[in-house]
DNA sequence: AACCCAGAATGTCCAGGACAAAATGAGGGA
DNA sequence: TCCCTCATTTTGTCCTGGACATTCTGGGTT
């Protein structure tokens, strides 16, 4: 493997240990921006941007500054731009774009349909402040005060949207990034322990899990703690669960509903794809639900494919279900 | 989109269905076996399998067949076969390997290093039994029975090769593994969460994750909870963190040892190379410790780096790291 | 306004060549 | 016998440049 993104020799001298970790191997950059390296190749051909140079075999080396913007112009490709007009302006003219469109979406996501999210600066400031205790604690306290919806719905979520902005324009390191996210999951797990098994045989039975690729789980607790405190049972598969595995275990589990959740990182066709495929495999009794802020999902409808918008509509959509089971099966 | 994997509308006629459902295209199968698309051209043209057909556009569409033995071939391959010798056999003779070929590699793991282990056997029927409840309820149990240090080394360890080696031979289906990876998980957290915090800074504060590439998580909440009982302050910043921000969170967490765990997923050399390059970028005095079931770290060791071969000994290292750092700062 | 269509834009696929990294195996000491 | 070294084979990834289905855009028409 040719891998530059920091994995030479502690011998092979300063120069060498700046340039690799400074230059990173499109494999990298694959990863680290969900760019296809078919895609970041025919950019480069037909925009002109990236300009990655090249190392002594020929191979393609990008510097981490073009991979922020990269990472930049996929946020505003999902949130749909379009890249011939993206790639041919300034590194600034894309982050004023970035800043405006953000404000938009923040705008719309607190402003409409987060009426009364909690302050989140005191736990960004923890989170800064590399106090996991602290945050731990204050999660859990906000746990106790808000209850597992609130807590779920109107902290942990805005939180993450902040916690992921403040990763996409390099206010918060990687680590950091991290560490927020192991304490959350934490506490999430926590707070699902804490909501009460229903006795009998619970229905809905609700599959939980994402597509290979998908490495977000965080989503899925949260998604999980609001299923188990309608009263569903979940069976969750944790994250990049294959296709075709995720049918045999709704077979296995005789699931009711499937749901998966999408971060983003997924290309838009991959998503598509991949829902189509998985309905095409699932038997029709069983729904399909896909949620996350990936905004494909709510750009282009895929037909047998519910997309759960908000959280909190979580809840309503339950109650749908079991209406319209009661009825089905009652025919 | 030129996907006939499943987009199907479903009044598209029961022909179409079938096909839709037996044909995967190249992107579908890298999803599900997790070989890239130049992989599976390359084999193609090397080895003459798989061998695929082509839609009217000209584009690769692989029998779920073909798939299916590919699921095998890559399971094979993990457990160290060569794709030449893998791909010229017939299928019969792929599938006779898969049960055969791990025979030894397991004995050779669980006759030596778990001597008065727990029977297994019951939690791998809850497994393929997709008893989710039943699996949490009986593990929670051993937690309580075991204390959560012999629940960790006696009981999860073995489990967790037990499982793997099931899967390699084809008894346990990847969703199984994930449901048992996931209940399995949140035992673990919750026996974690039981282990009481001490209350003054404690030493040695101990920094958990994994290289980028090294995805298995689970590891490092075992091991945590091994350091947790010795007293040690633990920052987890989970699985796959980039090198160069295992230093800055070891730099702001003021971190005494940096612990990572190695599933053997990453190749010998990024695990050689990975490891010497983080030693010499961390402080002399932070130690750095390397466990897990990668072979490379027992045969090969690289100076500096503190290879743990048992999670048993976690403990003695814990308190010869104690005897060793009071001298130190003493003088 | 609603609809439609030509042309531009865009992502994915293909072929076949190249080559570094990893694995293998033979040969030569300790 | 065991271990190390070095040449050879194997194997995955990257490259170039071309093709094309699909989606989007921007008129023009009903």
């Amino acid at each position: 493997m040719r891998d530059l993104t920091g994995s030479q020799p502690a011998e092979a001298g300063e120069t060498r240990h700046t340039d690799a970790v400074r230059l990173l191997s499109i494999a990298a950059v694959e990863r680290e921006t969900g760019l296809s390296k078919d895609t970041l190749r025919v950019w480069e051909r037909r925009y002109g941007f990236p300009t990655p140079g090249r190392d002594p075999f020929g191979e393609r080396v990008y510097p981490i500054d073009q991979v922020e913007r990269l990472r930049v112009v996929k946020r505003l490709l999902d949130a749909g731009w379009r890249p011939g007009r993206l790639l041919k302006m300034s590194p600034q003219e894309v982050e004023a774009l970035a800043d405006r469109g953000q404000a938009t979406a923040a705008a719309l996501a607190s402003g409409s349909s987060a009426p009364q999210s909690e302050p989140l600066e005191p736990f960004l400031d923890l989170v800064r402040a590399h106090d996991a205790a602290g945050l731990h604690r204050e999660l859990g306290r906000m746990l106790s005060r808000l209850g597992a919806f609130r807590f779920v719905t109107d902290l942990v979520a805005p939180l993450n949207v902040a916690v992921g902005e403040a990763w996409m324009r390099g206010r918060l390191e990687i680590f950091e990034e991290h560490a927020y996210t192991e304490e959350v999951q934490v506490v999430m797990r926590q707070a699902i322990a804490q909501i009460p098994v229903p006795q009998t045989a619970a229905r809905p039975t609700v599959l939980l899990s994402t597509f290979p690729g998908e490495p977000h789980g965080l989503a899925l607790l949260m998604v999980e703690a609001l299923f188990r405190l309608e009263g569903c049972a979940c069976v969750s598969l944790g994250v990049q669960t294959p296709l075709l595995d995720i049918v045999r275990a709704c077979q296995a589990h005789q699931a009711d509903i499937v749901a998966l959740g999408f971060s983003g990182i997924l290309g838009a066709q991959q998503v598509l794809e991949g829902l189509g495929d998985l309905r095409a495999r699932l038997p029709a009794a069983v729904e399909l639900w896909a949620g996350g802020s990936a905004s494909v999902l709510s750009r282009r409808p895929v037909p047998g494919v519910h997309v759960v918008q908000d959280l909190r509509s979580i809840a309503g959509e339950v109650r749908r279900w079991r209406e319209a089971g009661e009825s089905d099966r009652l025919a």
